[in-house]
DNA sequence: GTGAAAGCGCTAACAA
DNA sequence: TTGTTAGCGCTTTCAC
């Protein structure tokens, strides 16, 4: 019952369809395709309105098998995370200007980060930026052996792996001197939990209130608002803290509205301070004192450091730390004893 | 000056190699490796682990270019965007559990969506998933003419394209209704600025207000905190408003913001809504009337719509609605009339 | 300036 | 059960 009026499944048309409707070689169309010199203004035109005509599309999967080089970046990231996307965005701009693509390798609960990192490696990407990546350094390691990497947004030692990211200890460092100057003698760390940053920031507290001749109080916490909320269950044992010190501005909120609740007053009876800045930091119900990352500069100098080794610029690990800024809002204030 | 001590610049194995190294055809390593019956239990195993052993990966590019059917399903994403975040991570696992695997196509300043979409056809995708696309339609209809298409997030009235999103229609209903009956008699609308969202919930909150015997008043705006802000301006004239429907929450906050910076107070003075129930929406210190939309049900639905297709369970054109709720907290109150 | 032909690394149909 | 072979659609020498 076949109807003859029906048009044939249309086959995507190949380079060998456009250069016969041309009346030209394929060769010569991949090479007019390609921008290369060589080809006379008047095939090139010819060839390009033809091409136009059929609406061909060369095949990507064709055209990186029989490429050389793929000028691929691979990037690992959390879709939900804000931070990332933003990264994301940024890096993909900045891979365009730099003459690559990129390639997103998402990670999900279904598909964790050594999925997505070998889903990279097998679409030929020359270099991979790892977006906070989570894994287990020795098995990171022996993933990445033999692809140029850059990890973004948290340290990471390794021999080939370059690293760019935040000054945390800084940030803390200042946070701390913030609170100290507004006469808190008592100040306490809401954890990040397991992982590196929550690592580098809760040394970088230690450091910063040992130096000011003050107690380290942490506490266990995480990267959410309810981690914040249930830090202030092992904050009221009475130890007269009257700042706290988050691990980032989520956890920072989630504790102000469990201080709030429990009629508390933020900044009266207890300051607290977040990290990132995030759009929620800066509304005036929240106005949270945190520390800002350059963000963009990350993504730039993260894809910089990769096209670098690519072409060669560089060989020898790089750890590039961005500075960070303390934004001072309401949520600090002066020490109630 | 080579050192002849340097490995040798590792070339990465091709199925070649494994065949080699295993002693068999790599005809017999492919199937194998695709998990096809046929191989004996020993071949299989020892062709395992020599791939194993030598770190083989199949080339990506060179699989997918040699198969029939990719199983591909391509999604374009606005990475900084949190919603089109969550959304991708739901749709991810959902191919993934489908069978499918998805690319990712990244829409930022220098990469539009026109080029993302190229791309993603480009890999040879057999389905597109477009978040909230905001393409010319006729354009938009050019471009996916050959690929089953479903649409998330926005109306969209094309032939062959699916379409899942939110009953904003009811969604902004519900909001007015909840208005009226607080007693407010004076309800303005922020808009959206251009786009079809901001058209929907435009539309469905004049005919909300009207159906109550009110007087529509539209202010222009748009999607982010400064929108909200500035919208103010235009409703000083003292036209009596006493609540405001805002487009989404972040239109809304900045509203508060500026009302609260000019001394008002919300809700005692005015009541104000958003839309989205997003997270600066739930804390207390914001506690946002708003409307919430079942995201992850629209990533299953969406996903649902494209593989239905491709397994050619249906074909005419789809288009799913999911309810709404409405979340009711502290910005709004009775009117202060 | 243009064409011919040899791959790129894999799959899939067919033979053995 | 295993091997052989012809593509997939493109790039890239190398002749002409």
């Amino acid at each position: 019952m076949a109807d003859p009026t029906a048009p044939a499944p249309r086959r995507r048309p190949t380079i060998l369809d456009v250069a016969a409707a041309a009346g030209v070689s394929k060769g010569l169309v991949s090479k007019v395709l390609s921008g290369s010199a060589g080809p006379s203004a008047a095939t090139t035109k010819r060839v390009l309105a033809v091409a136009e005509r059929l609406g061909y599309r060369k095949d990507r999967n064709a055209t990186l098998l029989a490429k050389k080089r793929t000028r691929l970046i691979g990037v690992t990231i959390q879709p939900s995370n804000v931070y990332q996307g933003e990264l994301a965005e940024e890096i993909q701009s900045t891979v365009d200007a730099a003459g690559y693509e990129t390639v997103l390798g998402a990670m999900t609960a279904t598909h964790d980060e050594r999925r997505a990192i070998e889903t990279l490696i097998d679409f030929r990407c020359e270099a991979l930026l790892l977006l906070g990546p989570t894994m287990p350094e020795a098995e990171l390691a022996a993933l990445v052996e033999d692809v140029p990497t850059v990890c973004v947004g948290r340290p990471l030692n390794l021999p080939g792996v370059d690293v760019v990211r935040a000054d945390d200890q800084q940030g803390i460092s200042d946070v701390v001197d913030h609170l100290v100057a507004l006469g808190h003698r008592r100040i306490a760390h809401v954890d990040g939990g397991p992982g590196p940053i929550s690592a580098v920031r809760r040394e970088a507290y230690q450091a910063a209130v040992l130096r000011h001749g003050l107690e380290a109080v942490v506490l266990p916490g995480g990267l959410t608002e309810r981690h914040g909320a249930e830090a202030l269950r092992h904050l009221d044992s009475g130890a007269g803290v009257t700042a706290v010190v988050a691990f980032n501005d989520r956890t920072a909120l989630g504790l102000i509205e469990a201080l709030e609740s429990g009629g508390l007053r933020v900044p009266a009876d207890m300051s607290v301070t977040g990290f990132d800045d995030s759009l929620m930091a800066r509304h005036p119900r929240m106005a949270l004192t945190t520390v800002s990352q350059l963000t963009l500069e990350q993504a730039r100098l993260a894809v910089q450091a990769a096209t670098d080794r690519l072409d060669g610029v560089h060989q020898e690990r790089r750890e590039i730390l961005l500075p960070t800024r303390l934004i001072v809002r309401g949520s600090t204030g002066l020490s109630p004893r």
